[in-house]
DNA sequence: GTTTTATTTGTGCACGAGCACAATGTGGCT
DNA sequence: AGCCACATTGTGCTCGTGCACAAATAAAAC
């Protein structure tokens, strides 16, 4: 309906300014030498008429347009990673045709020293754009300076670091979260129940991570008006120590009905609610196989689910609309908090 | 790393049958005319490697390469078409320089008659392909019919019409759906108490529709070995009925303190709730602005969202990939049975 | 065998961007 | 003017496909 003008051509913008195609070509790409008098002129016409140059025209051109390299996990060390890598090869083997490469550089998730090395190598390779899982906060806080020299655009997605040099952050809104989480236990227990929060996680770099979802879940209860139940928090850095620490709490504790795992090692309670046939309602993250286990055996009533398939494909799709279709993107970008059951979890872990 | 050929071009191709690139191209396009010895050399040859043209260089070639027609309701007369529209619009957008081009067909989703006519109009539109959301039964079977004269691939969403000539649907599980709100539902309620299950609909068409949703939520209490609590059915055709019945089934069955509505004329009900202070939990669909606003107040519990942008932008992009890119694509595609609380919803409706 | 007609095949250009290379123009210096 | 250095501009080809048009070959008619 609405005919307006795609874009104009070099050769259009060459015949208003009348010089040759080459001349335009020189004053968009700033290279080769051109006077001042046909430079203003061709600027001032890029300028009024907003010119983006066809990147079907430009990816039959040259062959690889754009190389973007990918920071995060290796799946074989934690397989949360799995649907994200998984989700990245989706979105690249739909754009690869117009001259789209990705390179996956993979770290182990639980050294630092592993983080580094795939940096640095990124830092030389060429690329025109990164995408970051940053795991290790100062690690990739370090990292962030330097793209930000080299001026490479890096996104981020399911580790929020704040950092203005980041060009989009994709995830999820933790502190919302915790706030979910609180408000579907709330419905299973009824009033004076008490609640139990465990954070269990060997690595401390979660630590911000967690203290956002705790927060939100002690905000829900602070701000629902009158009824504040009694909220006991357990810290699990080794997992040997779980069954020992959480059989004492609950003991020490009866009325504690609802356990909100803020980590996807929730299975790790699920495992002692079934083997101590404990009376409590489960809730924890991720659709990870042994989660979805339980969710089937009725051990954990909620599994709220981070989608990282979904993360890390919006994450570079939102990279490549900077990068190749020269699109505004947002700062920010959270995803569904999405509440996963026996019933439902299904339709999110197979594609 | 994998540096497998991505295609053969027409020129290798030429060369490999030593005849000009011409005759390759009527081989191909199967028009103009080609000896007996030519064909067969050149057919063989393209079986073997499993040519693909280069879409690129297609695109630049010829300005537009596919027209697609959407036929689905018009958001005027009902909101819930909104983010489909939306969805849609975005997914083009980003494939326009693909060249691309879509036109929304809009119908009265309350007129047989104008599904007709704009189906009609769709025949004789020189499209490659239709996206439809087939709200009326038999005239979307007779639709499809035509399509399949006419060699139109054609794409569903929403509702689902079992036919094979249908090259792909996108939508929710409905007995799944069902399931999960049962699945909800019994997380709230206590043994013993009821249930009230309500259909509200003015459109005799969606029928199949709600009736999976019923099967499966019967059939999770059947199938929940032992616990077979009381349900009971209400059917709505005419608003204005709804108070009297609804009020007049729960003084009959005071033990009812859950209610599902299938459809998402749910804020009906939670509007009744709110104004007797009715003491159950509500359950529908879809995230309309009605229903947000009971999410909000309390009166509804939990809402099952359908995804509607979701669905037409995946199912337009399913279309796509069949059009453009030759790609396998599945027979049906279910989407996540989506489940929204108050602290969640706001993910789901924001872009 | 020659001309006419039908069949089959090949060449060249366009799409838009990018870049190598060639071709101008400008100034200084002898 | 003649010559060189350097600044500035223009031409022509490539990428792969599709199609108009031309060219070559084969078959039929005289």
């Amino acid at each position: 309906m609405d005919t307006k003008k795609t874009s104009y051509t070099i050769k259009e913008i060459a015949e208003m300014a009348q010089v040759s195609r080459a001349t335009v070509d020189r004053v968009i790409h700033g290279r080769g030498t051109v006077s001042k008098k046909a430079y203003d002129k061709i600027k001032y016409i890029l300028d009024k008429i907003d010119y983006k140059p066809n990147i079907v025209a430009q990816t039959l051109r040259k062959g690889e347009l754009f190389k973007v390299a990918v920071l995060m996990p290796d799946s074989d060390f934690d397989v949360y990673w799995k649907r994200a890598i998984d989700g990245i090869n989706k979105v690249v083997e739909e754009l690869s045709f117009i001259g789209v490469s990705v390179d996956l550089h993979l770290f182990n998730p639980f050294k630092e020293i592993s983080f580094n090395h795939h940096a640095k190598q990124i830092l030389k390779g060429g690329y025109s754009g990164v995408l970051v899982a940053p795991v290790f906060y100062s690690e990739a806080v370090a990292f962030l300076n330097e793209c930000k020299k080299l001026s490479l655009p890096m996104v981020t997605f399911n580790t929020h670091i704040k950092d203005d040099n980041v060009l989009c952050h994709v995830g999820q809104d933790l502190e919302k979260s915790g706030r979910t989480a609180a408000a579907l236990l709330a419905k299973l227990l009824k009033a004076g129940d008490e609640y139990l929060l465990v954070h269990i996680d060997e690595d401390i770099h979660n630590a911000k991570h967690i203290q956002e979802k705790e927060d939100g879940f002690l905000d829900y209860f602070s701000e629902s008006g009158g009824r504040n139940p009694n909220i006991h928090t357990l810290k699990i850095e080794d997992t040997k120590e779980l069954e020992k620490r959480l059989l004492g709490v609950l003991d020490d504790h009866p009325e504690i009905k609802g356990i909100f795992v803020s980590t996807s090692k929730v299975y790790y309670v699920a495992e002692l609610v079934h083997s101590y046939n404990l009376n409590v309602h489960v809730l924890g993250y991720d659709l990870i196989k042994e989660n979805v286990d339980f969710l089937n055996s009725g051990h954990i009533d909620f599994i709220i689910y981070q989608n990282p398939g979904l993360q890390a494909s919006t994450a570079i799709s939102l990279l490549l609309d900077h990068l190749a279709f020269k699109k505004e993107i947002p700062k920010l970008k959270y995803l569904p908090i999405e509440i996963a059951i026996k019933e439902n979890y299904m339709d999110y872990i197979t594609d």
